[in-house]
DNA sequence: AGAATAGATTTGATCGATCAAACTACTATG
DNA sequence: CATAGTAGTTTGATCGATCAAATCTATTCT
């Protein structure tokens, strides 16, 4: 196969130099008119790409996002990662970005992954996923100054406001107060709660978005509240032993802060109880189970505007844009069904 | 922050020139194990990284595959993709390539983000999935000379033995018979199949897998054997509603070419009879369903194998290296479980 | 001893793009 | 009229690595 054409080849063809080719391709605005058609001719005629790598050289830019591919450790929830990460993809590519994935098996390795690609000038940024307490990913990427955003926000106190770590997230407190009032808007008088054990800032979040919907709906006391909440970790047999242990008739709906446990749930209530799910997985819309969706198309496109500010097509730098928005809290919105299940 | 080291930086600490530095990178061998060991010292003090663009630029080699990601229309059986691309990922790292995702809505959009990538030089080779019948996409990688490799065989029947068509695929007809064999050995005497409408190959290759099994280990005769396969679209309520339009008691077990098809035969079928599905997802996982599980560990493993040889760390040109295996079929294993649903 | 050979390392050129500065042609200004 | 200014374009240098060929050194052969 013959060698692709270079921006030498493009000029020649035009009648220009090589930086002019150049020119049209980064700034046209400088370029004349009547010259920048000729040049454009040129590279449709010859089927002009420019070289990423060439360019990446130069520019010390990679045009490449780098994230890490969560191991399947998550179960049925998997699908949420999965389907962020296609809008993600989609709309990084509108914004002339590539995607790059990588795998790590703790935070530590993936600081070392970070600290690889980063060297090897791969990646220009990181989206990280799944924040947690005192996460180390973000104080590292603060601290060697390389830009990243967060899918979740940083759940140290202080850190929500730290204009040097971008984070968009989903409102669980907003979804699960929803989907309870949603309940309660139902007929539900006792709504359970099944979540997760408190170090989850996520868990914790949706938790008290339910506990408001129950005091704004109900005329339950604090006491009686806290005999309908649950803890437990992710899964469907650990929903249904949470639901099993809780006495027949002491409630008459749940909530859950996943569709595993939602499905768990329902296997131990029966079809007579309302249960509403979280994560709006193709689980959920294979049995027929209300869920509270996440907006991830809008994450995605929240994570990239962070980034990259409205429009651009070049990572920003934070430090030297106070003005750009840091963070962006978008609200997920309930799936109502009927349940085709049991 | 410092400028990152160069080969130059490090062939000065050592005392030895840029490319005895390149030399010890690329080819260890023909450096002199005692320069070698100063040379890597010198990169350990330094935190030397070769940068990637310029290693790209001048090799014309990206060490990048790229690959699709699906739209998550596959429902509950997304979770193979992702699982693939996972298992991909960890072992293309550890022979220093990445992977790099992109979406398209169609074949030749697909085609369109071949072209992009290659001329670009992004990526030097791609990794399809779901391959079909007379599948354009193959075609136009082999008219171009882009090396590529599919997970999943070519289904137009002269292809199958096509050098320049690198595949591995999941021996789904195995699977499938094996799966009947076992309800047959557990005494059920007429196991349904659901599976797909015949233009997929791979569902027709999991319906002989059903029919062989049942014609060694049955004395049905090829009509009765009619009666019990049944074609329709993926999906839970499609399962439920195909096996809902079965006589009752015509069969007393189901095995589906899909979890999705499973989860629906169940809620059909009720708690007597046993169903096993396909693709070991983690809702089969979730009800405690049999499910055939594909290795895709080995899946991508062989497709790495099949673009770089045993152990190698480049994409080779298939053309030139006309001994390698073209092709790798692997088995799948059965997965058996206890029901916890219904 | 002198030449040939293999082994180890260095030097110059190059991959394809962009940056920075220089140049050209033409207009505006005192 | 000469100088400065500006828009548009070109030339030389560079990013960091590897390739190809040259150089140097030590060893072997006749």
């Amino acid at each position: 196969m013959a060698r692709l054409p270079t921006v030498t080849d493009v000029g020649r063809v035009a009648g220009v130099s090589r930086q002019t080719v150049s020119n049209v391709l980064n700034s046209p605005t400088i370029v004349k008119s009547e010259t920048r058609e000729k040049v454009q001719a040129a590279i449709a005629q010859l089927g002009y790409r420019p070289d990423a790598s060439a360019r990446r050289l130069r520019t010390r830019k990679s045009s490449t996002l780098g994230i890490r591919l969560d191991p399947m450790t998550n179960g049925i929830s998997g699908s949420v990662h999965d389907r962020f990460l296609h809008a993600l993809t989609e709309q990084a590519d509108e914004r002339g970005l590539r995607i790059m994935l990588f795998t790590a098996t703790d935070p530590n390795d993936e600081i070392r992954q970070f600290s690889r690609m980063r060297d090897g000038a791969d990646v220009d940024a990181f989206v990280l996923t799944s924040t947690f307490y005192d996460d180390p990913r973000t104080e590292w990427l603060i601290a060697n100054d390389v830009p990243f955003v967060t899918f979740g926000r940083p759940w140290g106190i202080d850190d929500m406001n730290d204009p040097l770590h971008l984070w968009v997230d989903v409102d669980g407190w907003s979804g699960v107060r929803e989907a309870t009032a949603h309940l309660l808007a139902e007929g539900a008088t006792r709504v359970a709660f099944l979540g997760w054990p408190s170090h989850s800032g996520t868990g914790d979040d949706r938790r008290r978005g339910w506990r408001d919907a129950m005091t704004a709906g109900t005329s339950l006391t604090p006491a009686q509240l806290d005999e309908l909440e649950m803890a437990t970790e992710d899964g469907v047999s650990q929903g249904r032993d949470a639901i099993r242990s809780l006495a027949p008739g002491s409630f008459d709906a749940v909530v859950c802060v996943s569709d595993s446990l939602a499905l768990g749930a329902i296997l131990a209530a029966g079809a007579d109880i309302p249960v509403i799910g979280y994560d709006n997985t193709p689980v959920a819309n294979a049995i027929g189970l209300s869920s509270v969706e996440q907006p991830l198309a809008e994450v995605a496109a929240g994570a990239l505007e962070l980034l990259m500010g409205p429009r651009g097509a070049e990572i920003l730098d934070r430090t030297t844009t106070p003005d750009e928005p840091k963070h962006r809290l978008v609200k997920p919105h309930l799936v109502v069904r009927t349940r085709q299940l049991s």
